[in-house]
DNA sequence: AGCACGCCGACT
DNA sequence: GTCGGCGTGCTC
């Protein structure tokens, strides 16, 4: 029995660590390290993290086989952070340490590619502009602090808060340090980076899941090396174990798609956060509407606010106005009118009036919310998809689509339920809008952006420079265009139907709705006074209401109190068990199973007497790729009970059925 | 995640 | 007879 032994996390969806001897050639290793070990009949990458371990009992050791000198040293605060990662997401550590290190080998000599390069070569840099009072007062407030800080940065779209990104950024690798910019997906455009690479010529690296393998082991060497100074990229990038990171900066900190939600379910703000606490830095959010998590951090102190209240340039906030569709409707019983039902006279006046004066608009709409889907007036029959449970979407007029599964059919002439009456098209979708458009204004030149349109990064950017060389005048689209993008010719902006979202299954409903509503407004007026219409059902709602008010504090007054009411987050903490199985019997009989394991707990031990339990419940999603869903959610006023709760709670799973899986999500974002 | 083992149907 | 389908279980 040797106490020279090495613990390794290693590449595999394994609960703990596994005991290795040491290599036969007698080298001795560090925490840290990277290493090959035999794992079964194969062998597999691992990373070492704890030395002089020992043998819990009498079993056959293997030795690790080698070193992976191809791989650097992880630093301490990272191995630190990545073990934190494991333990609160409840994650298989193995598996979380070999997403820190790039997809492919290094090379070292580059063929030379044909390929647009990931970051364009710039020749000089560029000449920043002079700083308004207020970014000025910020950079000071944040430069002011030493080590870790949480800095909310909360600034009005059009207040240039890249402007103060770039400037700390400057001043930190003044400094010989580096700086990670998290941005979401979506607004990681070639525009963005090219701002920061005209800024920092040659300084630049960039990571998001669209670049090639040999892109991203590319990128990441060269952060890892320290050749480049600044990390610009999505959540992913926090990954990269940067050797002298300085600062992290985190845009839109309020978006969703920060949280992962398969596999590893991180949210990258809070990661970001625990690094930046390892690391002893400071991390910057910036949004124009803050999450209710960190705004509600901020009221308490716990992050730095800063705010930037005026837009640059004198800018003003666009003119936004409210139509009410219920009137719409009920007007129109009397008075029938030739246009569509989704458009009010007074959006197509709006309309009418942007292209007289040869300007641009923008249409939005969240097509998932109020999809085009076929129905059968006879009988009422709703065509769903076979594997999910959800109706499915029309397309091309001819086909029905899953959105889920992406299982389609082709549309039948006659209902195949009643096979009397022809299948007829509910609802509204963007092809809709775009048709009906199309034949009230032939002078538009319509740009649709939505994922049937644009599937890839080099057709977004196509739609980009049409829309900005205005080539189109018209954008319609989801929520996929409503960040980032910056249109000086954008002087319309009218979202066909806000309610989309107000009640979905989700807590952050309200919270998404204003997010929404307040950066597609946003879009625009950003060289003069923008006009905004709303179009809703519902047009007393708060998300609606506070929008129009252009009152952020007061919403989230508003909706903080409501979250305290039900004990939800950011006052309480939440988790969600997922069981999924082949057999909607099994399914059942395992969330019943881990509900009755919950109540035990909580009989057992007092401390868990005040946490809730909610369900179990059949999820939303009941039935997904021929799946049958339940969920069991958990909440809890403090953060290690509730992951200690539910470590107890899923325990070594074997009890689990065979064909049935337990997943953990703590603080989900998606309850569907 | 791999990779093997094992149990059943179907093919030269 | 045995080839190969994938359900199940294990990895220091």
């Amino acid at each position: 029995m040797s106490s020279n032994c090495y613990l390794v996390a290693v590449d595999a969806p394994l609960k703990e660590a596994l005991t290795y001897l040491p290599p036969d050639n007698g080298e001795v290793l560090q925490r840290g390290h990277s290493v090959k070990v035999p794992l079964g009949k194969r062998t597999a990458h691992g990373v070492i993290l704890k030395t002089g371990s020992e043998a819990t009992k009498e079993f056959k050791l293997k030795a690790i086989l080698e070193a992976v000198i191809a791989r650097p040293i992880l630093p301490a605060a990272y191995m630190d952070w990545l073990e934190w990662m494991a333990q609160y997401y409840i994650h298989p550590i193995g598996q979380i340490m070999e997403t820190v290190f790039p997809p492919l080998e290094k090379k070292e000599k580059l063929r030379k590619s044909s390929k647009a390069p990931v970051v364009k070569e710039v020749s000089h840099a560029s000449t920043p502009p002079a700083l308004t009072e207020e970014q000025q007062s910020v950079i000071k407030g944040i430069e002011a602090t030493a080590g870790f800080a949480v800095h909310l940065l909360h600034g009005v779209t059009g207040s240039g808060k890249t402007e103060v990104y770039l400037h700390l950024l400057e001043d930190l690798i003044r400094t010989g340090r580096q700086g990670l910019v998290l941005v979401p997906e979506i607004s990681l455009t070639p525009q963005l980076i090219d701002r920061f690479s005209r800024r920092f010529p040659g300084s630049v690296a960039v990571l998001h899941s669209h670049l090639t393998e040999r892109e991203k082991t590319t990128q990441w060497w060269g952060a890892v090396s320290g050749e480049k100074q600044i990390l610009i990229g999505a959540r992913s990038a926090l990954f990269c174990p940067l050797p002298k990171l300085g600062l992290i900066i985190l845009d839109e900190e309020h978006e969703p798609s920060y949280k992962q939600d398969e596999k590893l379910k991180y949210h990258a703000r809070d990661a970001a956060i625990m690094l930046g606490k390892n690391l002893n830095i400071p991390v910057v959010l910036g949004s124009a509407t803050p999450s209710m998590e960190s705004w509600s951090n901020a009221q308490q102190g716990k992050y730095k606010l800063h705010t930037m209240a005026q837009r640059v340039n004198a800018r003003v906030m666009p003119e936004i106005s409210v139509v009410d569709l219920r009137e719409v409707l009920r007007h129109r019983k009397d008075n029938p009118s030739t246009l569509p039902f989704w458009l009010s006279d007074e959006l197509h006046a709006e309309l009418k009036h942007v292209f007289a004066k040869g300007e641009q608009a923008a249409l939005f709409l969240n097509r998932r919310g109020m999809a085009q889907t076929a129905q059968c007036h006879g009988c009422g029959y709703v065509a769903e998809c076979p594997n999910c449970s959800v109706s499915l979407t029309l397309h091309a007029r001819s086909y029905l689509v899953c959105h889920y599964c992406d299982y389609s059919e082709k549309l039948t002439e006659l209902c195949p339920d009643c096979k009397e009456t022809p299948m007829s098209a509910l609802g509204l979708g963007t092809e809709k809008v775009e048709d009906d458009i199309a034949k009230l204004f032939p002078e538009a030149r319509i740009a649709r952006a939505d994922r049937d349109e644009v599937q890839t990064r080099a057709q977004l950017e196509t739609l980009i420079e049409d829309f900005e060389s205005e080539r189109t005048n018209l954008l319609i689209g989801t929520q996929m265009i409503a960040k980032g993008l910056d249109f000086p010719r954008l002087n319309f902006v009218g979202l066909v139907l806000a309610d989309v979202g107000f009640h979905w299954p989700d807590l952050r409903a309200s919270e998404r709705s204003f997010q929404l509503l307040t950066q597609v407004s946003g879009r625009s007026g950003r060289q003069t006074a923008g006009r905004v219409l709303i179009q809703t059902y519902d047009p007393s709602h708060p998300s609606i209401t506070f929008t129009l008010k252009n009152d952020f504090y007061g919403f989230a007054e508003f909706e903080l109190q409501e979250r305290r009411d039900l004990l939800y987050p950011p006052h309480w903490r939440m988790a969600m068990l997922r069981i999924q199985s082949n057999s909607e019997a099994d399914g059942r009989k395992v969330s019943e199973h881990l509900a009755h394991r919950a109540q035990a707990l909580q009989k057992q031990f007092t401390t868990y007497e005040n946490l809730q339990v909610l369900g179990p419940a059949t999820a939303p999603l009941h039935k997904l790729r021929n799946k049958f869903r339940f969920q069991l959610i958990v909440k809890c006023d403090s953060t290690k009970k509730l992951n200690s709760f539910c470590r107890q709670l899923v325990g070594d799973g074997e009890w689990i059925t065979t064909g049935t899986k337990v997943q953990v999500d703590i603080d989900p974002f998606s309850m569907m």
